[in-house]
DNA sequence: ATTTAACCGAGACGGTACGTCCCGTCTTTAC
DNA sequence: GTAAAGACGGGACGTACCGTCTCGGTTAAAT
């Protein structure tokens, strides 16, 4: 039953214009300039509507983890491979602003707000997710592969986050051979 | 050739009343709270004095770090052993404040001022430094040892920073002992 | 000729419910609370068809003082006795909300602007209207009769409006009888 | 004994020219646009340094009330004179802003704040005041020289305030020499 | 004991951003 | 055509910090 009036929500274009304008911030500049007067300046929109749309930081950052670029999904064939392959692309994507910066930024607007820290943790299993995925058909048991997953992700994710320098690729495919040296494969 | 005059620098006092109480407020509030106002209604140590002393966060942090609890030093008896004992300590220090918190304020501090990132390097660094410490004299090459503690560490740190979550101290476990399967013992 | 379509101007429901709203919400909280936003959270009925029929706060003032209760018409006998029931008339009506506070509101509003002073002066002298009625046949010239209709009345909205007294209404009844010893009766 | 630190309250420049642009303001474009925002751009102060001496409408009117000019004494010769002089000055005043402006401008603030209902009575007791001085030594007793004072001057403010035509000073002249003709001079 | 340089506290001041509120206009939809 | 719901830009509000500064009083060394 269709209420009288014009449709809630931002107009879309609204919506685009302050969420590509948003993530542009976020990886140039960090977390810290991803405010409502930034949003302003950079995209004309004015403050009012954007506090209207978006009241928290909270709000925008959930808006932006739908809108930022979705991983390039590998279909898989032999669990070497698409681990190594993995590999490979978790290292690009930390490289390059999209993923890392987000990341930075989610972990920085986490520590003001306990709300973000739930997005927080759903963007690094999104990130780890295709490690598990590729183990899927391996170990024995839901522990090992997790092991295995973290062995393999985790110093990449050390290695870019923490001590800010590139991720560390040739450790990362090393620890995946002798990952699966250890696990019995299909 | 000492001038006459009162020695310049705050007064002993006012430097640990202030860093203290800067300490505190990093660990129960996290980065964004350290600041000079925070203080001055934390400590009753005036505005203008610690501007005074502490001109950026950067400063206020410098000092910080050297006041921060230093870890407890384990002096090594086997390889196996003290891996073993260093995971459990590292475990306890990110689930206390001290050292989770400090260390999330760091990487919520530096993706705001670049600077910082180096002592956030640093801080990390020194967590790992104790694993590289274990294996000084097992495998052959930097590298290999490298590898390990990253394999070791890593995902400790990751479960505390980024999954919001207790380190999971029983998959660091097996994982010490599946790395020293791997490598040549002393 | 009518036009076919619905009749121009809001439904009577419409109406009376806002100008009631208007009127309650003049004398409860001042002029400066009359506005459509005000008015529209008091009705339920919509900022849009406020604005669509008062455009101007000025427009809604012009309607609210027709609908502002009128003063009781009091049928004249001699000119003493209708001198003083007048004045206990006013005094009683500048005590109570709806002419007190009216003419309060309107006097602040006219200090916004300038349109709305014709509006308080229009008020004003309807208030005093019935002074002059009663004189009518007393004092030889328009003058004398506009001199006496003040020297009673002034005084008592002087108290209600700018001293924030209740009207002095003893001293007004002396007025009337001092002015009366000057003036030759009819 | 003083305490240590600058001492309290605006710079003497501040002050000034904050006060003297808050008159002229007020006198020239009416009580509502005596706000922070104006005197901002009106004075270059900064809008924060204006809040935190004059952190309410009615901070300000309290000061200003003291800088504006105060009436023009006149020591007195006899009662007649000094009455019919004091109705040329109330007039003089009431139609130059710097009296007729303040008047309207507190009553429109004292619509919104009680507080300033207070200094409102007060302005309007001081110009009332030398009526009251000059007939000091006439009348048997009080309320007969308070209706005598209100009877001459509460129909020039009606007339300045509320009917927003000039004081009709012939007839407060009038009204003067009828009120001798009733009180037994000295 | 003076000098002298620095500390320290209280607060003014300009500036920027915040988050809120209301304004007046408009667009979209339903009746 | 009325009415409702709501987007949107704009402006002011009052608050909170920021970083700098100007005052005044205090303290601790070196002479």
């Amino acid at each position: 039953m269709p209420r009288p009036g014009r449709p809630a929500g931002p107009a879309p274009d609204t919506s685009t214009v302050v969420l590509t304008a948003a993530l542009e911030l976020l990886l140039t500049e960090g977390a810290a300039a991803l405010t409502p007067q930034r949003l302003h300046t950079a995209t004309g929109v004015s403050r009012t509507t954007i506090y209207r749309h978006w009241p928290t930081p909270h709000a925008l950052l959930c808006d932006l983890i739908e809108v930022a670029p979705a991983r390039t999904h590998v279909p898989s064939g032999d669990v070497r491979r698409d681990l190594h392959s993995e590999v490979d692309l978790l290292c690009d994507r930390l490289r390059d602003k999209p993923v890392g910066g987000f990341l930075q930024a989610l972990v920085a607007a986490a520590s003001v707000d306990p709300d973000t820290a739930e997005l927080r943790r759903r963007y690094v299993e999104d990130l780890l997710a295709p490690f598990h995925a590729a183990l899927a058909h391996t170990a024995p048991d839901e522990a090992a592969r997790t092991d295995a997953a973290m062995s393999i992700a985790a110093p990449l994710l050390v290695d870019a986050l923490l001590l800010g320098r590139p991720a560390h690729r040739d450790r990362a495919h090393r620890t995946v051979d002798e990952v699966l040296e250890r696990v019995p494969r299909t």
